[in-house]
Formats: structure tokens, sequence, C-alpha cells
RNA sequence: CGGGGUGUGGCGCAGCUGGUAGCGCGCGACGUUUGGGACGUCGAUGCCGCAGGUUCGAAUCCUGUCACUCCGACCA
């Protein structure tokens, strides 16, 4: 059977048209509906038992890490954002406001949280008072609200969730390692856990988060070629702490501000999981994270002994893995269709044939390859099988980021390249952010994705306006 | 926020030179089927996005508004 045939009409081939096929996925997959309020949707439990799953995942290591839990207000009164200069500049322009509460007039504004930084200060700003107190480690899973013009389900809505982690330590040395500690731990999760390959590094000066010294960033590509933040963590020095007045006595017995950090990322994972692993076919999911690991799919259910020879598998599996059973009476191959859509990693089919047999059907989500396997060893092969589909999606997934990685080595190739060839490009950079006003602009969107760790010496003058070089930047559009 | 497009049973759509709503899929019951989206019979489901207006009469014409979607500008 031709692995490409397109087996469900209803969704657009992702050739024809990227940006409906995500649409179509997003909403045959039953992730998301829409509700009556602008850019807010709904998380079906489909969708959101993959956000658990990412959550549960996250969330260990970050306690491994030594981080703790909190709750923080959804409010945050205006006076309170506007403490740091950059950072209410930042995000003044899409900030809900409320105004009324109950019958009255509030006396202050307040507005629903975009981000936490200043709620953290204004706390932490009370229980720091000792270099005996730090490092505070401290971090809130939340809704946040950010009023975009433009949305879409995952990637950019007006409410979504995340976690934001918000630490405090007593030095820039501490709170820098902090910083890359935890990007290195987004781009672990990335690959452990959602299969996604990713470039990482800093953000120029005209990219960083509002109020931050230095901004990191992982930036994995989706199936056509455009970049994704994907989550980032800020150094944000002693900025926020001067502002807050939040300080500490050293072991020197001397006043000191702390150094901070903040890192998140948040539901947008979900729109590059989808972008990344998905096909004509619907959506693919990186088997740690799939709801549904193994879809049981009893065949000629009706005849003797095929459903009870079902149910004993189900709960033979169930102790290791998420297994659905479905005996509906919907046809084998409905049903077939159905779970890849849905992007459940791994079918079992089961049929008197394989009854008599001893043995079952295994088929992979990402290759449709069908492997016979005994039912004695059952719970090995299907852990294979679940590592086989993670191994496969992050190895396409990597040859992807790869061949749309292009080398401009000066200005005109760069052009053509952004002209040309959808993906990333690297290229030499001067540091001016005119320079990246200018590509900008001159490729109708280009924007520099970061100044990656490992650099490479393509060349030594700027791409852009061919002076001096002092970095390469990895250069992309983005979602 | 600019420029296109769309809102009609759960989904996809027709109806739009005004006369009180239809098709396909899905849904329910029964029967036959069952290794890649099965078939038959019977049946249920609509404040035509919302609010005004024109008219004897509006899904249809006009105005406003809300939401969705695609393309730009802005952002996780």
């Amino acid at each position: 059977m031709a692995n490409d045939k397109k087996m469900v009409e209803q969704i657009t081939s992702m050739d024809t048209d990227f940006a409906q096929w995500y649409t179509d996925v997003v909403k045959k997959a039953e992730l998301v509906d829409y509700s009556g309020v602008k850019g807010c949707m709904i998380i079906r439990p489909y969708g959101y038992a993959i956000w658990e799953n990412i959550q549960h995942d996250l969330d260990a290591r970050f306690k491994r890490l030594g981080h703790e839990n909190v709750y923080m207000p959804m409010f945050i009164p205006e006076s309170l954002l506007q403490k740091e200069k950059d950072h209410v500049e930042g995000f003044a322009p899409e900030c809900a406001i409320v105004t009324i509460g109950g019958q009255n007039r509030l006396s202050e504004r307040l507005i629903v949280r975009p981000t936490s930084e200043t709620l953290f200060c204004d706390h932490y700003k009370n229980i720091i008072h000792s270099y005996r107190d730090l490092p505070k480690l401290y971090n809130q899973w939340c809704n946040v609200v950010r009023w975009e013009k433009t949305t879409r389900p995952f990637l950019r809505t007006s409410e979504f969730l995340w976690q934001e982690g918000h630490t405090m330590h007593e030095n820039e040395e501490q709170a820098r390692e902090e910083t890359l500690c935890m990007l290195k731990c987004y781009e672990d999760f990335y690959r452990e856990t959602l299969a996604i390959p990713a470039v990482t590094g800093r953000k120029t000066e005209k990219e960083k988060f509002a109020g931050a010294m230095e901004t990191y960033t992982i930036e994995p590509m989706m199936h056509n070629g455009v970049a994704l933040q994907g989550g980032t963590s800020h150094y944000f020095g002693d900025g926020f702490a001067r502002a807050f007045d939040i300080t500490y006595t050293d072991r020197d017995n001397k006043i000191c501000y702390p150094h901070q950090t903040s890192w998140g990322v948040s539901t947008r994972m979900i729109g590059a999981i989808i972008m990344t692993h998905g096909d004509n076919n619907g959506l693919i999911l990186p088997p740690k994270v799939a709801p549904i690991q193994v879809a049981i799919i009893p065949v000629a259910q009706h005849k003797e002994g095929v459903l009870e020879k079902a149910n004993e598998i189900k709960n033979l599996l169930s102790e290791s893995f998420r297994v659905k059973l479905d005996d509906s009476d919907n046809s084998t191959g409905w049903k077939y269709s159905q779970y890849e859509m849905k992007g459940v990693p791994l079918r079992l089919e089961i049929g008197p044939r394989d009854i008599e047999n001893n043995c079952c059907v295994l088929v992979s989500r990402v290759s449709r390859q069908k492997t016979v396997v005994s039912l004695d060893d059952l719970a090995e092969e299907v852990a294979k099988a679940l590592e086989a589909v993670h191994n496969e999606l992050y190895e396409r997934a990597l040859r992807n980021l790869e061949e749309k990685t292009s080398v401009a080595h000066d200005h005109e190739e760069f052009l053509d390249i952004a002209q040309n060839r959808p993906g990333f490009i690297k290229a030499m950079w001067c540091g001016e952010s005119e320079c990246e006003d200018k590509l900008k602009e001159e490729t109708g969107g280009v924007k520099s994705r970061c100044i990656p760790f490992v650099e490479e010496n393509i060349s030594d003058k700027c791409a852009c306006c061919g002076k001096p070089a002092k970095h390469m930047v990895v250069w992309g559009r983005q979602y």
C-alpha cells in the first residue's frame, strides 16, 4: 500500500496550504474548539491530555533541579506593572484591564497578568532578606492573557497556559548559570520527550524580552521551514530587584541586590508538535506525550474470542502504556483512519487469524509499516515500537531542519535564499539592529532567530552592510 | 490594526433576482456486514451568528456588530 496515499479527505494537503492544513488538523483531531471570545480557545480533552503529559514531564524536570511550585494572583495592580520601565513598554499594548469590580469602578485598574515578573518581585521583596534566603527557585503553572491582534489555536491565543519560572540568586554568575541551565532543560525536553530538534542560542538586542539583559531561546523548525519561538530563558541582572527594592544582606554583612531569571514554555509547544511531526493524514504525536500510545483495533470483533483476547491484551499493556481498545461498531477501516488522524503512535490489530497464531499486528503511525509480533513478549515489542516511533520522528525532523538550513555568504546570496528557499539562513552579522531591520524589510519578514552557542565563521563581513562581522546569526521567518 | 473570504441541524455545503429551509455525511433504532473510511429500512435534529432597519412578508435587501479564516504589520 502506498504510504503517501491521502486517506483523510477532510484535511487539506499541507503542500496545498500549510496554514489551512494546520487548522484542519487541530479541529479534526479534536484538540480545540473555538469559544465566543476572540482568540480564546477551548482545549478539548484530547488536546488537554497532551498538555497534562507535557506538564507532568516538565514539572518533574524542574523539581529535580530544585524548583518549587507556587501560585500567584491573576491580577496585577497597574502601578505594580509600571515599576520596571522596559517591561511596561513591552507589555502595555497587549494588556487586558479590569476596571469594574462588582458594581463599582475600581480605584486602581487591575491588569490581567500577561506574565508575572512584577508579582514575583513584589513577593520576593517580602521574603528575601539574607543570602540564606537565596537562591529562590519558584515556578508556577498558570494562564496568562495577551490581547493579540491575530490568533491561531496554540500558536497565538489571547489566553494561553504556560509555566513561568522566576528565580533569585546571590550574584550574576549564579543567575546566568540558572538561565542557561533552564534553556538546556527545555532543549532536553524537546529532544527527549517531544522528539523535536531545535537551534538554541542568544537573542539579539532587538529581539530580547522586555526588561531582560539577556534572552536565550529554543527555536524548532516547523515542517514548512518556518521557525517557532519554542521557549525562552531570561537573565535580568538586578534591574527588577532595584525597581522593586529587593535587597538582601550578604556574607560580609553588605546590602546587595539579588540577580534574577525567568523562563517559560507554553501550550504553543502543542502547535510545534503538530507542525513538526504531522502529515497529510493528520496529527502524529510523540509517544511520550500521546494521550493514547496504543490503539487496539479488534478485527472481526463479533467472532468468538476476539474481544476477549483484545481485552486481555489491553489489560496487559495498560500496566505500562496508555492504551485504548476501540470496540465500537465502526468499521475497522474507519478506526484506522480515525486514530491516524488523531496521531496515535501505534496501532495494534488483533483478529481471529492472529489469535490462531498467537500473535498480533503492530502498525507504526510514522511509517505505516505492519509488523507481526508474538503475544508472548508483547509488552517488550510495544515498548520497542514506541521507541522506534520517537526516534524516527526525531530523525525525520532533524533531517528537515538540516535540509532547510542554508548558508549565505553575502547580501545578494542572503536575499536570494530568503526569496527562494524556505528555512533557516546562517549568515554573519555586524551587531547593528539597523541591519536586522533592513534585512527584515528587504525579505518581507526574515528576522534573526538567535546567535547560536556554536558559531561558524562563514565570512568576516556582515551579510547586510559588509562591515566587519561580530557574530553568526541564524535567520528565519517565524510564527 | 490594514486587505480579502466566511457565518444556514454535530460536520461539509446548497438556497441569496424576497413568500417562512434543503442535500450529503454524521446521529438514534433494527437487520445484514467486518484485515484500510460497509449497506439496507425507519427515525430525530434548525431563533439561517447577533442587533436594528426596509417590507404585508427577510436566510435572502440595507446598516451596525460579533466571531472564524487566509494574507500582511505586532507579539510566547
